[in-house]
DNA sequence: GTTAGGG
DNA sequence: CCCTAAC
C-alpha cells in the first residue's frame, strides 16, 4: 500500500505507547489506571489533552453560536418538546408498533379511533387578486364493507371561505375533510422565455414572514432532485409559488415543526442525494445547498426580501399568462384520532400530517380541462394555456414526494417489486404529471388526548427508501388495501417523527482533528471507545462512532489531492500523521497491536517493551 | 455496549 | 451522520 511504503521511509514523529487491548469489560478500568499512572509521558499527554479539551470547548461554543444557527434554542426546545411527548407516547406505541409489524388488520384501531381523510386545503381569497378556477374534479366515494374510501382524483377548487369546511366530515367515521389555509398561496405572472421551454417564473409578492421559506425550499429541493433524476427534465423550472403568508397554522408549523421540518428536509435531501450521488452523499450537503440557490432565486420573488427581483423586470417577450391558484387539493391524509381527542389535538395532528407531507417534498401537477399535462416540455400555449383561453380550465395539484415518488398508476402492476434505479429515473420524469391518486397516507394512532402520534409513511418512505416506494404506492381503490395502509405501516420500521430527526452536522475543527489523530496514534484504529474516552470524553456530541467516521474521512481526505478536499482545511502535517498512523495500525492491527507496536522499528522503538506489556 | 463497514 | 450486522 502506498501508505505503508510511505510509512517505511518516514521517520516516526510520535510515540506509540504500548497499550494492550484489554478485554472490553476491563477496558474502562484500564483506562482509569492509565490515568493514574505516574508515567511522565502520559501525564504530559493528559496535560495536552486537557488544554485541547479547553480549546475544543471554546471552539465548540463559538462555532455553535456562529455557524450552526439552526441548532439554536428552537432546536433545543423542540427536542424537549418532543421528548416530553414521546414519554407520553412511548408505552402505548410500543405495543402498537410491535403489533403493526406485519399484521394486516388492526380492529382495535377501527373501533377505538376515528379517521378522517383530509383532502384539500384551500386558501381564502383575501387579497382580491385571485382568480377563480372551477372545480376540476370531485371526490369519488367508494363504498366498502367496513368503511368508505375516498379516492382523491386530484385538484379540486374550493370556495374560499376562510374557515374549516368539513363538507362530509363526520368524526364518528372516516370522513373527508376540506381544510383551508387561512392564507393563500398565489401563483401568477408567468413568463414564457422560450418557445420550447416552459419556464415559469414569478414576479409577485413574497411572504412577509418567515414561514414561507420552508415551503419554497422544499419546492426547490424537489425541483433539484427532479433534475438530478432526469436529464429530460431540464425545461421544468418551477411553478411560481408567490407567497405563503403566515397564519395561525403556519405559525404553528413554524413554531412546532420548524426544526423538524428543517431537519426532515435535510434528511429528505440527504436521502434523495444519496440515491443520486451514492457514496458519502452526505458530504455533498453543502454543495447541494449552494447549487440550489439559483433555482431558488427563480422561484422566490420580489417583494419580500428573498427575491432576486429580476423576474418582474423581464421584458415582455410574448404574451404572458396570468393565473391565480385559490386552493390546492392535497393528497389524502388519513388521520386517526380518538373521540376523546380535543379539537386542538386534531389540529395538531393535521398539522403534523401536513408538515410531513411538505417535508417529504411536494410536486405540482397541472391540469388542463381536468386532464393531467404530463409533458413538461410543452409550452403553455401548446398546452392550451394562454391569455386568450379561459384559464378556468386550468388546475393544479399538489402531490406528495419528490422525485423518488412514483406515481401510483406506474407501479401498480407489482407493488412489491421495488423499482430499479433506472425505473425510478424514468418514473421521475413522468412523475411530474403524476396521478392525483398518488395520495399521501398518514396514519395517526392516537394514544392519549392531546398526544397524537403520527406515523407518516408515504411521504417519508418515498424519500427515505426509494426501494420501498412501490409499496408505499399501493393504489387505494381496494378497501382492504386502504385498511392496510391506514393501519399497518408500510415500511418494516415505521419511522416516527422523532426518529426522522437527524443530528446536526458538526464539522470537526482542526483542533478536534488533531486530538483525534493524536489519540489514534496512540491507541490505534480499533479502539474508538478508548479514543473517545481519551480525547473526547467531554465532547458529548462526539460519539466514538463519530470519531471512527471522522477518522475514516480523514484517511480518505489525506489520500486525495488537496484540491479535492473540502471544508476547513486540515494541515497537511496532520494529514501526514493520519496516513502514517493509518499505515502503521493497518499493519499492526487486531490482536497483534501491542506486539506490532513494540516490534516496529520505525514506531515507538523500545517503548512498548519498556512498558513491559506482552501479548 | 462496541466495532466495523456500508450507506 | 445514519444504520446495522456481528460480536
Amino acid at each position: 500500500m502506498v501508505f505503508k511504503r510511505k510509512l517505511d521511509c518516514v521517520s516516526v514523529a510520535f510515540d506509540y505507547p504500548n497499550i494492550p487491548r484489554a478485554p472490553r469489560s476491563c477496558r474502562r478500568k484500564v483506562q482509569n489506571k492509565r490515568t493514574d499512572d505516574d508515567d511522565d509521558a502520559k501525564m504530559c499527554a493528559m496535560d495536552l489533552l486537557a488544554s485541547l479539551a479547553g480549546k475544543i470547548l471554546e471552539e465548540g461554543q463559538s462555532s455553535s453560536a456562529s455557524s450552526n444557527a439552526f441548532e439554536g434554542n428552537a432546536h433545543e426546545n423542540f427536542g424537549k418538546e418532543v421528548k416530553t411527548e414521546r414519554e407520553d407516547h412511548d408505552k402505548p406505541l410500543k405495543s402498537e408498533s410491535s403489533d403493526q409489524g406485519n399484521s394486516v388488520s388492526m380492529p382495535t384501531y377501527e373501533n377505538t379511533s376515528d379517521k378522517c381523510v383530509v383532502n384539500s386545503f384551500s386558501f381564502p381569497d383575501n387579497d382580491g387578486i385571485l382568480e377563480r378556477t372551477p372545480p376540476m374534479s370531485d371526490h369519488k366515494k367508494i363504498h366498502g364493507e367496513t368503511g368508505d374510501v375516498y379516492v382523491n382524483p386530484g385538484f379540486e377548487q374550493r370556495e374560499a371561505t376562510g374557515g374549516l369546511t368539513a363538507n362530509t366530515c363526520n368524526l364518528e367515521d372516516k370522513a373527508a375533510l376540506d381544510v383551508q389555509f387561512p392564507k393563500p398561496v398565489c401563483v401568477d405572472g408567468d413568463d414564457l422565455k422560450s418557445p420550447s421551454c416552459v419556464n415559469m417564473t414569478s414576479n409577485g409578492s413574497l411572504a412577509r414572514h418567515g414561514n414561507h421559506t420552508n415551503l419554497v425550499r422544499d419546492d426547490d429541493e424537489k425541483l433539484y432532485s427532479s433534475r438530478k433524476c432526469s436529464n429530460k427534465f431540464t425545461s421544468y423550472k418551477s411553478p411560481a409559488i408567490r407567497r405563503i403568508r403566515k397564519s395561525k397554522y403556519s405559525k404553528q408549523v413554524s413554531k412546532d415543526f420548524g426544526h423538524y421540518r428543517a431537519d426532515v428536509g435535510i434528511k429528505a435531501l440527504y436521502r434523495k442525494r444519496k440515491s443520486c450521488y451514492g457514496y458519502n452523499a452526505w458530504k455533498h450537503e453543502t454543495i447541494y445547498k449552494r447549487r440550489r440557490s439559483p433555482d431558488r432565486s427563480s422561484v422566490v420573488t420580489s417583494d419580500g426580501g428573498l427575491s432576486n427581483g429580476s423576474v418582474s423586470k423581464l421584458p415582455e417577450k410574448r404574451k404572458s399568462v396570468k393565473l391565480s391558484i385559490k386552493s390546492f387539493r392535497i393528497p389524502e391524509l388519513f388521520i386517526e384520532v380518538p373521540e376523546t381527542a380535543t379539537v386542538g389535538s386534531l389540529k395538531r395532528t393535521v398539522m403534523e400530517a401536513v408538515s410531513v407531507l411538505l417535508s417529504g417534498g411536494i410536486r405540482v401537477g397541472v391540469l388542463v380541462h381536468g386532464k393531467k399535462v404530463r409533458d413538461d416540455k410543452r409550452t403553455l400555449s401548446q398546452t392550451g394555456i394562454s391569455s386568450e383561453e379561459n384559464l378556468t380550465n386550468l388546475g393544479f395539484t399538489l402531490e406528495p414526494g419528490g422525485t423518488s415518488k412514483v406515481p401510483i398508476p406506474l407501479c401498480s402492476d407489482d407493488p412489491v417489486v421495488p423499482p430499479t434505479p433506472t425505473e425510478l429515473t424514468s418514473l421521475c420524469e413522468r412523475s411530474a404529471a403524476a396521478s392525483p391518486n398518488a395520495d399521501d397516507v398518514i396514519n395517526s394512532a392516537s394514544i392519549v388526548d392531546n398526544n397524537l402520534e403520527l406515523v407518516p409513511y408515504q411521504s417519508e418512505i418515498s424519500v427515505d427508501e426509494p426501494s420501498s416506494d412501490s409499496r408505499a404506492l399501493v393504489p387505494l381503490p381496494a378497501l382492504e388495501e386502504v385498511k392496510a395502509l391506514a393501519i399497518v405501516p408500510l415500511n418494516q420500521k415505521p419511522k416516527r417523527t422523532e426518529l426522522a430527526q437527524r443530528r446536526a452536522r458538526r464539522p470537526f475543527s482542526v483542533t478536534e482533528v488533531e486530538a483525534l489523530v493524536q489519540a489514534v496514534e496512540e491507541l490505534g484504529t480499533g479502539r474508538w471507545r478508548d479514543v473517545k474516552l481519551r480525547a473526547f470524553e467531554n465532547a458529548d456530541h462526539r460519539t466514538y462512532v463519530d470519531l471512527k467516521d471522522k477518522w475514516k474521512t480523514l484517511v480518505h481526505t489525506a489520500s486525495i489531492s488537496p484540491q479535492q478536499r473540502r471544508g476547513e482545511p486540515v494541515p497537511q502535517e496532520v494529514l501526514d500523521r493520519v496516513l502514517k498512523a493509518y499505515g502503521y495500525w493497518s499493519q499492526h492491527q487486531g490482536k497483534h497491536q501491542a506486539r506490532g507496536a513494540a516490534k516496529d522499528p520505525d514506531m515507538n522503538r523500545g517503548r512498548a517493551l519498556d512498558s513491559g506489556v506482552s501479548v
